[in-house]
DNA sequence: TATTTCAATCGTATATTTGCGATAAACTAT
DNA sequence: ATAGTTTATCGCAAATATACGATTGAAATA
């Protein structure tokens, strides 16, 4: 927390820096393909389709949680997650509004 | 390349998380915010307005161009940046493409 | 009740990232 | 030629991230 700077930049700086943190991993990327896919919750079944163990799988999940990118509840012995779309959307907008600003065809431009 | 099993993983998987890991700092977020607002290259400038080193804006600057989000040419002793928008405008279709195929409103999910 | 199953957490090893100062390389100005 | 600018790179230290096996805890089942 000293060595990174993060409190030197702005909040809107940190939160897409946060965000984008979050699907920086093929894995993270993975697992929120599969449960994508589906039309409802999926229970169980996320650390079969990954080349991983189950331990980081879980790691994997506890930062797409933290970052609410996806939803859990448990059900039994099981664990169910779901994409948060709210979330996936309000990235979406922040990106859109910090890219869209300026000329995207700038012919002064190098 | 061993413990990290990137290659375990897709071409899409990869490229959206690159993508993202290239923005996952909020230096480097400010960095592009710094060059986008501009109407031209920006040339000189960026370390002044960042609080760091000028060797640590460097490196994310390296960063940003091995991601081809921004172009880079030498001017003199200066060195000019500018977005790549094709990159930006890239991501944005490679991301919308991913999460947009799913339901977003699933009254099943959790 | 005893056993099995599922998933989170702990401990640990290794790799990567971040950051800075020092230096180098290349151009500019005197 | 010499001195000053600007930026990339090197070398290092510290922080984080990634991955796994082992363990734990809680629920399901025999």
């Amino acid at each position: 927390m000293s060595i990174h700077k993060k409190d030197e930049f702005s909040k809107k700086e940190n939160e897409l820096a946060d965000f984008a943190n979050a699907i920086s991993h093929p894995a993270r990327v993975a697992i929120l393909k599969e449960i994508a896919k589906r039309e409802t919750c999926i229970c169980g079944e996320i650390v079969e389709v990954l080349p991983l163990a189950q331990s980081t799988v879980s790691q994997h999940l506890k930062e797409l949680l933290k970052a609410e990118l996806i939803t859990g509840t448990v059900d039994g012995v099981k664990s169910c997650y779901c994409i948060n779309w709210k979330t996936v959307e309000r990235f979406e907008k922040t990106f859109n509004e910090f890219f869209k600003k300026t000329n995207s065809n700038n012919p002064k431009c190098c």
